[in-house]
RNA sequence: GUCCCCGUCGUCUAGCCUGGCCAAGGACACCGGCCUUUCACGCCGGCGACACGGGUUCAAAUCCCGUCGGGGACACCA
């Protein structure tokens, strides 16, 4: 059995989008599982479209991902001089020919072939001329089938049959020597040995086409796979209306790459009622078998479930070196080394969806300068006596180890002496402390931020508490 | 318009190929409860689907036909 060769071929004409990153990690996935290799190519034969940027984004999105090509990027532009013998082969056979009607001409066809109701394309008027010098400005065109049919084994929807009338005559080559896409796609994936093109749904149609020239070509077929689109909310195709569709927006937006992989992979497929897939869990159970033939619908909220599994599954140690650019990017200081602030990210693990909403949960363990939230500070700051909160902190001034448990003891004591519950406590400390009334457990976040800030943010404090009773 | 694909809870899906184990299972979201120092987490429970109509069969989500609905493709774009 010849070696499994999977490839990834984007168009560089903007981002890489949610669905192209699911394409990719496909590929990606069915090589790894199959122990295959991956191959990345750059599909720019459209000059005026493809950008520098395009092509950057598109390998930073798959870095972030970590879906490691192993052979590539390969980019059509360079490869112009490759596709000309075969454009030559099939002018030779007779499978293509040259045509000199103007793209105006092929419009008018067009136009009329609808009217009438039939499928619209070109017209064939080209076909049967000999007099078409290789030097006149012309196209290529391959000469499809006036008959007979043109069946695609495809992987997930197995066969599917298409009408060779459907087909006009296409071009391969435009008028400026440059090859198009159905015909650059077929050498190249022949060329590179791909066995298994997995694409896009909205290329199942092209695919007979693309098999009718590896046949006049003499080449052989590979495998193929569609995989259905994937759409916004509202069921049509997703799109920029439909909010975030980069997958670096998600990077930004503090999401994990293996959570994105995780999320995009069960978009789709399935095995069996697992939901939670490590990347090497992935690629142990990936199979085209339980690919879906439907299309499927992005959830931002599920994707964010994910995350938090993910997230919450992350050493702290990892997630603090996670965290850790988020914080010199805000420019907030770092009062202790790693180890402490895998102690403080530790606290807010099981709290934050994203990276960045747990980075902005936090900012109090970072900030001396509390920013204190007024209704939190009515709530309870302002409701507790004074005497009870500079009893705490003078009780706190004594503890010599400073941990949980000695912290927990000192706040037993006052309440037994107050004859209060935790809650009359622990709010007005809470807030005192971070500004809000929403923190982790206030011993081990009071435990994190340690003696010195928890003593001198009590003191600051202490002019706030109005409380009587 | 023509051709192609698709159709299980609001959403992602299991089951469909190889009919009976399905009065259809899991997950997200939502609702309620428990836990509790806040917020979360967690736990327990609830809501909720085989698009519709025929047919085949002792038996159909599963097989067949039709209808409807959604999507895609019809470029000198990819």
């Amino acid at each position: 059995m010849p070696e499994i060769r999977t490839r990834f071929a984007p168009s560089p004409s903007g981002f890489l989008h949610i669905g192209g990153a699911r394409t990719a990690l496909f590929n990606y996935l069915l090589a790894r599982n199959l122990g295959g290799k991956f191959v990345l190519r750059i599909e720019d034969t459209d000059r005026e479209r493809s950008t520098p940027e395009s092509i950057q984004a598109i390998l930073d999105s798959m870095e972030w991902l970590e879906l490691a090509w192993d052979e590539g990027p390969f980019y059509q532009s360079e490869r112009s001089a490759e596709y000309q013998p075969y454009v030559q082969r099939m002018l030779d056979s007779g499978a293509a020919y040259r045509c000199t009607c103007t793209p105006e001409q092929v419009d008018a066809m067009r136009k009329e072939a609808k009217a009438a109701g039939r499928r619209p394309g070109y017209n064939g008027s080209c076909r049967n001329r000999t007099d078409i010098a290789a030097t006149d400005p012309h196209v290529v065109r391959f000469r499809t089938p006036d008959d007979g049919q043109t069946g695609v084994k495809d992987l997930i929807r197995g066969g599917v049959l298409f009408e060779n009338t459907e087909f006009d005559d296409f071009v391969i080559c435009r008028t400026d020597g440059t090859p198009t896409y159905n015909f650059v796609v077929v050498v190249d994936d022949a060329e590179m040995r791909i066995t298994h093109v997995v694409r896009g749904e909205d290329h199942l149609s092209n695919t007979p086409k693309q098999i009718l020239m590896y046949h006049a070509l003499d080449l052989s077929v590979p495998e193929f796979a569609h995989v259905p689109l994937i759409l916004g909310t509202d069921g049509s195709r997703l799109s920029k209306r439909h909010g975030a569709t980069g997958v670096t927006a998600y990077r930004d937006m503090g999401y994990l790459p293996d959570a994105m992989n995780n999320y995009l992979a069960r978009l789709g497929w399935s095995h069996g009622d697992q939901e939670i897939f490590s990347r090497a869990e992935l690629i142990e159970h990936f199979s085209l078998d339980h690919v879906g033939s439907s299309a499927g619908v992005f959830d931002p909220e599920k994707l964010e479930w994910v995350n938090f599994q993910h997230l919450k599954e992350l050493p702290s140690s990892t997630l603090a070196s996670e965290v850790k650019p988020l914080i010199e990017e805000r420019q907030w200081p770092l009062p202790g080394d790693d180890g402490w602030l895998a102690k403080a990210v530790a606290t807010v693990q099981e709290r934050a969806k994203t990276l960045v909403e747990l980075v902005n949960s936090i900012k109090y363990y970072f900030v001396d300068e509390i920013e204190f939230d007024p209704k939190a500070v009515a709530k309870h700051l302002a409701k507790a006596r004074p005497a009870l909160l500079t009893d705490l902190a003078d009780q706190l001034a004594g503890v010599e180890d400073w941990s949980e448990p000695n912290i927990e003891d000192v706040f037993q004591y006052v309440l037994t002496k107050h004859e209060l519950k935790l809650g009359k406590l622990a709010q007005p400390v809470r807030v005192a402390l971070t500004g809000g009334s929403v923190s982790p457990g206030i011993f081990e976040m009071a435990a994190v931020l340690g003696k010195d800030r928890v003593l001198a943010r009590l003191q600051a404090a202490i002019p706030l508490a109005e409380g009587t009773d």
